[in-house]
DNA sequence: ATTTGTACCGCATAAAATTCTGAAAAAATT
DNA sequence: AATTTTTTCAGAATTTTATGCGGTACAAAT
Protein backbone atom coordinates (compact mmCIF):
# COMPACT_ATOMS: atom_id res chain seq x y z
CA UNK A 1 0.00 0.00 0.00
CA UNK A 2 1.40 3.13 -0.98
CA UNK A 3 0.19 6.57 1.73
CA UNK A 4 1.87 8.95 -0.09
CA UNK A 5 0.43 11.80 -1.57
CA UNK A 6 0.73 11.36 -4.95
CA UNK A 7 1.01 15.03 -7.34
CA UNK A 8 1.92 14.49 -10.51
CA UNK A 9 3.61 17.41 -12.55
CA UNK A 10 5.52 17.34 -15.96
CA UNK A 11 8.32 18.66 -17.16
CA UNK A 12 6.88 22.36 -18.02
CA UNK A 13 6.36 22.22 -14.22
CA UNK A 14 9.70 21.35 -13.13
CA UNK A 15 10.61 24.19 -14.54
CA UNK A 16 8.14 26.50 -12.71
CA UNK A 17 9.21 25.31 -9.74
CA UNK A 18 13.38 25.48 -10.72
CA UNK A 19 12.35 29.66 -11.41
CA UNK A 20 10.23 30.16 -8.35
CA UNK A 21 12.27 28.66 -5.91
CA UNK A 22 15.11 31.06 -7.12
CA UNK A 23 12.98 34.05 -7.54
CA UNK A 24 9.40 34.57 -6.70
CA UNK A 25 9.08 37.88 -7.94
CA UNK A 26 9.35 37.48 -11.33
CA UNK A 27 6.62 38.17 -13.09
CA UNK A 28 3.96 35.97 -15.33
CA UNK A 29 4.56 37.30 -18.43
CA UNK A 30 8.52 36.52 -18.09
CA UNK A 31 7.93 33.05 -16.22
CA UNK A 32 5.38 32.14 -19.46
CA UNK A 33 8.46 33.01 -21.92
CA UNK A 34 11.48 31.57 -19.95
CA UNK A 35 8.96 28.36 -19.80
CA UNK A 36 7.59 28.30 -23.20
CA UNK A 37 4.01 28.68 -22.79
CA UNK A 38 1.35 31.93 -22.74
CA UNK A 39 0.52 33.86 -19.77
CA UNK A 40 -2.59 32.20 -19.74
CA UNK A 41 -2.07 28.72 -19.36
CA UNK A 42 1.62 29.74 -17.06
CA UNK A 43 -0.60 31.10 -14.56
CA UNK A 44 -3.31 28.30 -14.48
CA UNK A 45 -0.31 25.86 -13.48
CA UNK A 46 1.08 27.88 -10.84
CA UNK A 47 -1.79 28.24 -9.15
CA UNK A 48 -2.17 24.43 -9.26
CA UNK A 49 0.76 23.76 -7.62
CA UNK A 50 0.10 26.05 -5.29
CA UNK A 51 -3.03 24.48 -4.53
CA UNK A 52 -2.06 21.01 -4.48
CA UNK A 53 0.45 22.58 -1.70
CA UNK A 54 3.57 21.69 -4.19
CA UNK A 55 4.39 25.05 -3.48
CA UNK A 56 3.86 26.38 0.04
CA UNK A 57 4.76 29.61 0.60
CA UNK A 58 6.72 32.18 -0.31
CA UNK A 59 8.79 33.98 1.70
CA UNK A 60 11.57 37.44 1.46
CA UNK A 61 15.26 35.98 2.62
CA UNK A 62 17.23 38.94 4.90
CA UNK A 63 20.46 39.67 4.87
CA UNK A 64 21.00 38.45 9.00
CA UNK A 65 24.09 40.86 8.93
CA UNK A 66 22.17 44.09 7.99
CA UNK A 67 19.02 43.22 11.10
CA UNK A 68 21.58 42.86 12.93
CA UNK A 69 21.66 39.12 13.55
CA UNK A 70 25.38 38.65 13.63
CA UNK A 71 25.34 35.12 15.43
CA UNK A 72 24.59 31.88 13.66
CA UNK A 73 24.40 28.28 15.47
CA UNK A 74 23.51 24.88 15.51
CA UNK A 75 22.89 23.11 18.49
CA UNK A 76 22.71 19.61 19.34
CA UNK A 77 20.24 18.60 21.94
CA UNK A 78 19.94 15.65 23.60
CA UNK A 79 16.68 15.17 26.09
CA UNK A 80 16.55 13.19 29.48
CA UNK A 81 13.45 10.79 28.05
CA UNK A 82 12.53 10.02 24.32
CA UNK A 83 9.00 9.35 25.04
CA UNK A 84 6.31 11.21 23.16
CA UNK A 85 5.54 13.38 26.29
CA UNK A 86 8.93 14.76 26.90
CA UNK A 87 9.19 15.60 22.96
CA UNK A 88 5.58 17.01 22.99
CA UNK A 89 6.74 19.27 25.74
CA UNK A 90 10.18 20.36 24.23
CA UNK A 91 8.44 21.21 20.97
CA UNK A 92 6.07 23.48 23.03
CA UNK A 93 8.89 25.49 24.44
CA UNK A 94 11.20 25.44 21.03
CA UNK A 95 7.95 26.99 19.40
CA UNK A 96 8.06 30.02 21.81
CA UNK A 97 11.47 30.72 20.62
CA UNK A 98 11.76 32.72 17.48
CA UNK A 99 15.02 32.62 17.53
CA UNK A 100 14.96 28.89 16.98
CA UNK A 101 15.08 29.05 13.52
CA UNK A 102 14.85 25.35 13.08
CA UNK A 103 14.19 22.18 15.03
CA UNK A 104 14.71 18.69 13.55
CA UNK A 105 14.49 15.55 15.13
CA UNK A 106 17.43 13.69 14.22
CA UNK A 107 19.22 9.79 14.32
CA UNK A 108 22.83 9.83 15.14
CA UNK A 109 24.68 11.98 18.03
CA UNK A 110 21.82 13.85 19.61
CA UNK A 111 18.08 13.53 19.67
CA UNK A 112 17.16 16.90 17.99
CA UNK A 113 18.80 20.15 15.90
CA UNK A 114 18.54 23.38 16.23
CA UNK A 115 19.39 26.11 14.33
CA UNK A 116 19.59 29.64 16.23
CA UNK A 117 20.15 33.24 15.37
CA UNK A 118 20.70 35.89 17.69
CA UNK A 119 22.31 39.53 17.73
CA UNK A 120 25.80 38.65 19.18
CA UNK A 121 27.68 35.92 21.34
CA UNK A 122 26.34 38.14 23.98
CA UNK A 123 22.11 37.82 23.05
CA UNK A 124 23.04 34.21 21.84
CA UNK A 125 24.71 33.28 25.73
CA UNK A 126 21.51 34.74 27.45
CA UNK A 127 19.07 33.32 25.20
CA UNK A 128 20.97 30.06 25.72
CA UNK A 129 21.05 30.05 29.35
CA UNK A 130 17.59 31.87 30.33
CA UNK A 131 15.27 30.14 27.40
CA UNK A 132 16.97 27.02 26.10
CA UNK A 133 19.11 25.38 29.13
CA UNK A 134 15.90 26.07 31.36
CA UNK A 135 13.23 23.50 29.06
CA UNK A 136 13.61 20.70 31.93
CA UNK A 137 13.25 18.12 29.31
CA UNK A 138 16.72 18.92 28.14
CA UNK A 139 19.52 17.20 28.91
CA UNK A 140 22.71 18.26 27.27
CA UNK A 141 23.42 20.33 24.51
CA UNK A 142 26.44 21.09 22.20
CA UNK A 143 26.79 24.37 20.23
CA UNK A 144 28.68 24.76 16.70
CA UNK A 145 28.61 28.41 15.78
CA UNK A 146 28.65 29.20 12.28
CA UNK A 147 32.04 31.04 11.33
CA UNK A 148 30.92 31.54 7.89
CA UNK A 149 28.40 30.33 5.14
CA UNK A 150 29.36 29.36 1.92
CA UNK A 151 26.28 28.33 0.82
CA UNK A 152 22.08 28.85 1.17
CA UNK A 153 20.86 27.67 -1.56
CA UNK A 154 16.67 27.92 -1.58
CA UNK A 155 16.48 25.66 -4.65
CA UNK A 156 15.70 21.81 -4.05
CA UNK A 157 16.99 19.70 -6.62
CA UNK A 158 13.99 18.12 -8.00
CA UNK A 159 14.76 14.25 -9.04
CA UNK A 160 13.63 12.80 -12.49
CA UNK B 1 36.36 51.93 14.18
CA UNK B 2 33.27 49.88 12.29
CA UNK B 3 32.97 48.58 9.13
CA UNK B 4 29.76 46.69 8.83
CA UNK B 5 27.59 48.28 6.69
CA UNK B 6 24.81 50.46 8.82
CA UNK B 7 21.49 50.26 6.96
CA UNK B 8 18.69 51.89 9.32
CA UNK B 9 15.42 50.94 9.56
CA UNK B 10 12.41 51.97 11.61
CA UNK B 11 9.63 50.38 13.26
CA UNK B 12 7.31 50.28 10.63
CA UNK B 13 10.30 48.99 8.20
CA UNK B 14 10.68 46.47 11.16
CA UNK B 15 7.12 45.81 10.20
CA UNK B 16 7.59 44.96 6.86
CA UNK B 17 10.60 43.12 7.24
CA UNK B 18 8.49 40.76 9.51
CA UNK B 19 4.92 40.64 7.00
CA UNK B 20 7.28 39.81 3.83
CA UNK B 21 9.56 37.20 5.44
CA UNK B 22 6.15 35.65 6.30
CA UNK B 23 4.25 36.11 2.80
CA UNK B 24 6.27 37.45 0.15
CA UNK B 25 2.85 37.44 -1.91
CA UNK B 26 0.92 39.80 -0.36
CA UNK B 27 -0.16 42.80 -2.21
CA UNK B 28 0.56 46.13 -1.99
CA UNK B 29 -2.34 47.84 -0.86
CA UNK B 30 -2.90 44.77 2.08
CA UNK B 31 0.98 45.64 3.18
CA UNK B 32 -0.05 49.31 3.40
CA UNK B 33 -3.42 48.26 5.26
CA UNK B 34 -1.26 46.26 7.61
CA UNK B 35 1.94 48.73 8.21
CA UNK B 36 -0.61 51.96 8.65
CA UNK B 37 0.46 53.89 5.67
CA UNK B 38 -0.64 54.29 2.16
CA UNK B 39 0.50 52.27 -1.15
CA UNK B 40 2.89 54.56 -2.47
CA UNK B 41 5.72 55.68 0.54
CA UNK B 42 4.54 51.83 1.82
CA UNK B 43 6.20 50.05 -1.92
CA UNK B 44 9.16 53.27 -1.31
CA UNK B 45 10.09 51.09 1.65
CA UNK B 46 9.82 47.88 -0.10
CA UNK B 47 12.13 49.29 -2.82
CA UNK B 48 14.54 50.64 -0.48
CA UNK B 49 15.15 47.71 1.59
CA UNK B 50 15.80 45.56 -1.20
CA UNK B 51 18.53 48.25 -2.94
CA UNK B 52 19.81 47.83 0.60
CA UNK B 53 20.52 44.54 0.38
CA UNK B 54 18.17 43.78 3.74
CA UNK B 55 15.85 42.23 1.55
CA UNK B 56 17.88 39.75 -0.68
CA UNK B 57 15.94 38.01 -2.86
CA UNK B 58 12.24 36.11 -3.10
CA UNK B 59 11.77 32.21 -2.93
CA UNK B 60 9.13 29.55 -3.10
CA UNK B 61 9.06 27.25 -0.14
CA UNK B 62 8.42 23.73 -2.03
CA UNK B 63 7.08 20.75 0.14
CA UNK B 64 9.70 18.16 -0.19
CA UNK B 65 7.62 15.17 -0.09
CA UNK B 66 5.29 16.16 -3.01
CA UNK B 67 8.31 16.25 -5.20
CA UNK B 68 10.11 13.53 -4.46
CA UNK B 69 12.56 14.59 -1.70
CA UNK B 70 12.39 12.20 1.16
CA UNK B 71 15.69 12.23 2.90
CA UNK B 72 17.11 15.26 4.63
CA UNK B 73 20.73 15.12 6.11
CA UNK B 74 23.08 17.04 8.27
CA UNK B 75 26.48 16.15 7.84
CA UNK B 76 29.33 16.72 9.50
CA UNK B 77 32.53 16.89 7.60
CA UNK B 78 36.41 17.31 8.24
CA UNK B 79 38.56 18.54 6.07
CA UNK B 80 42.18 16.89 5.58
CA UNK B 81 43.84 20.09 6.18
CA UNK B 82 42.70 23.66 7.48
CA UNK B 83 44.34 26.03 5.19
CA UNK B 84 42.46 28.38 2.94
CA UNK B 85 43.73 26.12 -0.37
CA UNK B 86 41.50 23.10 0.94
CA UNK B 87 38.75 25.06 1.86
CA UNK B 88 38.57 26.41 -1.26
CA UNK B 89 39.02 23.28 -2.82
CA UNK B 90 36.13 21.30 -0.95
CA UNK B 91 34.23 24.56 -1.34
CA UNK B 92 33.89 24.72 -5.02
CA UNK B 93 33.65 20.61 -5.60
CA UNK B 94 30.20 21.44 -2.90
CA UNK B 95 28.76 24.04 -5.10
CA UNK B 96 28.56 21.72 -8.03
CA UNK B 97 26.32 19.44 -5.94
CA UNK B 98 22.62 20.56 -5.85
CA UNK B 99 22.18 18.33 -3.51
CA UNK B 100 24.04 20.13 -1.20
CA UNK B 101 21.22 22.68 -0.32
CA UNK B 102 23.39 24.15 2.58
CA UNK B 103 27.78 24.58 3.92
CA UNK B 104 28.12 26.46 6.56
CA UNK B 105 31.91 26.46 8.28
CA UNK B 106 31.60 25.92 12.23
CA UNK B 107 33.72 25.43 15.38
CA UNK B 108 32.97 22.90 17.39
CA UNK B 109 33.15 18.49 16.24
CA UNK B 110 33.52 18.82 12.63
CA UNK B 111 34.86 21.72 10.12
CA UNK B 112 32.00 22.02 7.86
CA UNK B 113 27.80 20.92 8.28
CA UNK B 114 26.07 20.58 5.25
CA UNK B 115 22.54 19.79 4.76
CA UNK B 116 21.64 17.69 2.12
CA UNK B 117 18.30 16.82 0.39
CA UNK B 118 17.78 13.52 -1.50
CA UNK B 119 15.06 11.23 -2.80
CA UNK B 120 15.37 8.39 -0.80
CA UNK B 121 18.00 6.64 1.52
CA UNK B 122 19.46 4.77 -2.02
CA UNK B 123 19.97 7.75 -3.55
CA UNK B 124 21.47 9.56 -0.76
CA UNK B 125 24.01 6.70 -0.80
CA UNK B 126 25.17 6.98 -3.76
CA UNK B 127 25.28 10.79 -3.57
CA UNK B 128 27.74 10.63 -0.53
CA UNK B 129 29.97 7.69 -1.90
CA UNK B 130 29.99 9.09 -5.27
CA UNK B 131 30.23 12.57 -4.88
CA UNK B 132 30.83 13.96 -1.63
CA UNK B 133 33.13 11.07 -0.10
CA UNK B 134 35.17 11.18 -3.57
CA UNK B 135 35.93 14.73 -2.65
CA UNK B 136 40.09 14.56 -1.82
CA UNK B 137 40.04 17.34 0.80
CA UNK B 138 36.92 14.97 3.02
CA UNK B 139 39.11 13.74 6.01
CA UNK B 140 35.75 12.30 7.99
CA UNK B 141 31.73 12.53 7.57
CA UNK B 142 29.05 11.91 10.07
CA UNK B 143 25.70 11.97 9.29
CA UNK B 144 22.41 12.78 11.08
CA UNK B 145 19.15 11.80 9.32
CA UNK B 146 16.15 14.06 9.77
CA UNK B 147 13.35 11.94 11.47
CA UNK B 148 11.03 14.61 11.34
CA UNK B 149 11.21 18.59 11.22
CA UNK B 150 9.37 20.28 14.04
CA UNK B 151 10.16 24.06 13.35
CA UNK B 152 11.05 25.46 9.59
CA UNK B 153 10.73 29.20 10.39
CA UNK B 154 11.48 31.90 7.53
CA UNK B 155 10.92 34.45 9.83
CA UNK B 156 14.51 36.01 11.08
CA UNK B 157 13.15 37.92 14.64
CA UNK B 158 14.64 41.33 13.95
CA UNK B 159 16.51 42.87 16.93
CA UNK B 160 15.58 46.00 18.95
C1' DA C 1 -14.76 7.71 -36.29
C1' DT C 2 -16.84 10.01 -32.35
C1' DT C 3 -16.62 11.39 -27.97
C1' DT C 4 -14.53 13.23 -23.98
C1' DG C 5 -11.32 15.65 -21.66
C1' DT C 6 -7.30 18.40 -21.23
C1' DA C 7 -4.18 22.00 -22.26
C1' DC C 8 -3.42 25.69 -25.03
C1' DC C 9 -3.90 30.58 -27.11
C1' DG C 10 -5.52 35.41 -27.75
C1' DC C 11 -8.21 38.83 -26.16
C1' DA C 12 -10.91 41.62 -22.86
C1' DT C 13 -11.16 43.21 -18.33
C1' DA C 14 -10.01 43.67 -13.60
C1' DA C 15 -6.56 44.42 -10.32
C1' DA C 16 -2.27 45.76 -8.94
C1' DA C 17 1.98 48.25 -9.18
C1' DT C 18 4.22 52.41 -10.18
C1' DT C 19 4.83 57.32 -11.08
C1' DC C 20 3.88 62.08 -10.30
C1' DT C 21 2.61 66.25 -7.82
C1' DG C 22 2.05 68.74 -4.05
C1' DA C 23 1.17 68.98 1.00
C1' DA C 24 2.55 68.03 5.60
C1' DA C 25 5.75 66.75 9.00
C1' DA C 26 10.32 66.47 10.87
C1' DA C 27 14.95 67.98 11.22
C1' DA C 28 18.44 71.21 10.83
C1' DT C 29 20.01 75.92 10.68
C1' DT C 30 20.20 80.53 11.91
C1' DA D 1 11.60 80.82 17.93
C1' DA D 2 11.45 81.38 13.09
C1' DT D 3 13.03 79.81 8.78
C1' DT D 4 14.98 76.81 5.72
C1' DT D 5 15.86 72.23 4.26
C1' DT D 6 14.86 67.56 4.02
C1' DT D 7 12.06 63.77 4.44
C1' DT D 8 7.81 61.39 4.31
C1' DC D 9 3.30 61.11 3.10
C1' DA D 10 -1.39 60.88 0.41
C1' DG D 11 -4.30 60.99 -3.65
C1' DA D 12 -4.85 60.65 -8.48
C1' DA D 13 -3.23 59.29 -13.02
C1' DT D 14 -0.82 55.93 -15.64
C1' DT D 15 1.33 51.79 -16.73
C1' DT D 16 1.98 47.18 -15.97
C1' DT D 17 0.40 42.78 -14.56
C1' DA D 18 -2.88 39.31 -13.36
C1' DT D 19 -7.04 37.09 -14.34
C1' DG D 20 -11.22 35.30 -16.57
C1' DC D 21 -13.46 33.81 -20.79
C1' DG D 22 -14.51 31.84 -25.09
C1' DG D 23 -12.74 29.09 -28.71
C1' DT D 24 -9.42 25.68 -30.80
C1' DA D 25 -6.19 21.96 -31.23
C1' DC D 26 -4.62 17.72 -29.55
C1' DA D 27 -4.77 13.17 -27.05
C1' DA D 28 -6.83 9.33 -25.12
C1' DA D 29 -10.72 6.41 -24.81
C1' DT D 30 -14.77 4.32 -26.44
Amino acid sequence: MDNSIKVKFDKIDRKILEILQANAKITNAQLSKDIGLSPAPTLERVKKLEQSGIIKSYHAKLDPEKIGLGVSTFVLVSLIGHNKGNIDAFMKEINQIPEVIECHHITGTGDFILKIIAKDITAYQKLMLEKVSEIKEVDSMQSMVILSTFKDSKVLPIPE
